[in-house]
RNA sequence: GGACAGGUGGGUGAGUGGUUAAUACCAACAGACUGUAAAUCUGUCGCCCCUUGCGGGCUACGGAGGUUCGAAUCCUCCCCUGUCCA
């Protein structure tokens, strides 16, 4: 990889790029490292507070990952300070520092997760607090003065909320300036970001040139939709895929994504060829592949980059079973239940106490909707007169499963 | 410092004394359909109690008090946000 032509280099960081601001000065220093037998120093970082992974995080992981394939040296930033400011969002306030106990967790499941995509020989972790918390007053004014409001306000998110008169508070300037200083402090060559990034990212090129460093090249990737389809994949909305997730989790999820979905998952997940999707998309198209067996071969490779290939495989099967078959899940918890002394059962109260429903109503709601099965019988009563002797398997909604043994009455 | 506007359930956003646990939309959950796809349709969507029921109780409309048989809705004070003026 290392030894490719600057034309190949390039059109492989380009692949599933979003934006590169620019092109031509990626060229330039692509060539000058090359010639000065230096890595090139890309930046990207992450929020402190949010260590679980997700794939959205991925795709800009895989990025940065090209960077190094191509022998170049991450930093991998955990911006610890800005998190104290919280990137601009609307409905940010400030938040509450962490502990440096925190900070370490948070680092330490970083490592855990960030690893099974990026090169760890050629990837430095850093914390931004350890120069900005340094910093004093005066240098805060002077990195304030590099700066406009008239500048700041162009940024979509506060120019949005000025207009509609919402909240903008000073310390929300800081973030991208902080960021921006971030790549001073480094030395960026390549910052990456979400698209979303995108004013921030310029700012820091910007700050450098103030500085007098030559400013970094930016390089944007989409921000991948979740599983709807529409928003952003966020843990929050819970649209999610988790990368620490059981295969089996990851493969399920993945099955219920949109045919359309499946294609911008394709290109942005895996690395396969634009040319190669483009193909299996005519084939689709023209009734010669299935849509769903395509989608299970992605499911399957996208849970592989963090599973054992078996373990990739046997999700594809456990699918396959469980939900194509109807077969019950082969490993399905179970729990004791003690009965009441006599009495009917109240199985609603029985599923929000095992877990299966969030509360007792829930399950009442569920139990009526026809979403509970009982040894593969539908449950219509929030009551059984008479509990069934030994091991009952409950099933809730499509996915939750529970064998209950009745405990006699103490 | 002054004048004015506003703070409602996960989100947007109605409601200005009483069938209002609170319109509508979105999200979410479940069912039907299917390739557990999407789309679509239907139902549900605060908590708890009684086996059910157009059943009972509790909690909820920034916070604390108050008026009233009864308040998200009126009054007082406080907190927060925005606009304009200084």
């Amino acid at each position: 990889m290392r030894a490719a032509n600057l034309e190949d280099q390039l059109a492989y960081l380009r692949k599933g790029a979003a934006e590169i601001i620019s092109e031509e000065e990626l060229r330039a220093r692509l060539l000058a490292a090359q010639q000065a037998k230096r890595p090139l120093r890309v930046k990207a970082g992450f929020d402190p507070t949010a260590p679980d992974l997700h794939l959205g995080h991925t795709v800009l992981l895989r990025k940065l990952k090209h960077f190094q394939d191509l022998g170049h040296e991450v930093f991998f930033l955990i911006g610890d300070f800005t998190g104290l400011i919280g990137d601009p969002t609307g409905r940010s306030v400030t938040r509450p520092p962490l502990t440096r106990e925190e900070i370490a967790a948070n680092a330490a499941t970083y490592r855990d997760q960030v690893f099974k995509i990026l090169h760890p020989e050629r990837t430095q972790i850093v914390f931004n607090s350890r120069w900005l918390g340094a910093m004093s007053s005066a240098d805060w004014v002077r990195l304030c003065a590099k700066f406009t409001v008239a500048r700041m306000l162009e940024r979509e998110e506060f120019q949005k909320r000025f207009r509609a008169a919402q909240p903008i508070f000073i310390h929300e300037f800081l973030y991208p300036l902080s960021q921006a200083y971030d790549s001073v402090e480094l030395r960026c060559d390549v910052e990456l970001g979400g698209t979303d990034q995108k004013f921030n990212l310029l700012v820091g090129r910007e700050i450098q040139r103030e500085y007098g460093q030559p400013p970094q090249i930016v390089l944007t990737v989409p921000l991948l939709e979740g599983l709807d389809g529409v928003a952003k994949m966020s843990k929050s909305l819970g649209n999610y895929v988790g990368i620490a997730e059981p295969a089996a989790v990851i493969f399920a999820k993945l099955m219920s994504i949109s045919d359309e979905l499946m294609w911008r998952y394709m290109l942005l997940l895996t690395d396969r060829s634009e040319a190669e999707i483009a193909a299996l998309r005519q084939a689709v198209a023209a009734g010669a592949r299935h849509p769903m067996e395509v989608k299970k071969d992605l499911a399957e490779e996208i849970a592989a980059q963090f599973h054992p290939a078996a373990a990739a495989r046997a999700a594809r099967r456990e699918f396959e079973q469980v939900v194509q078959a109807q077969q019950t899940p082969q490993d399905v918890p179970s729990a004791a239940y003690p009965l009441g002394s006599a009495g009917p059962l109240r199985v609603d109260k029985m599923l929000a106490e095992l877990g299966l429903a969030a509360s007792v109503s829930e399950a009442a709601r569920l139990i009526k909707s026809g979403a509970v099965e009982m040894d593969g019988a539908r449950l219509r009563e929030l009551a059984l007169a008479a509990p069934p002797p030994g091991e009952v398997l409950f099933r809730v909604g499509k996915r939750r499963y529970l064998r209950v043994r009745f405990a006699p009455p103490a």
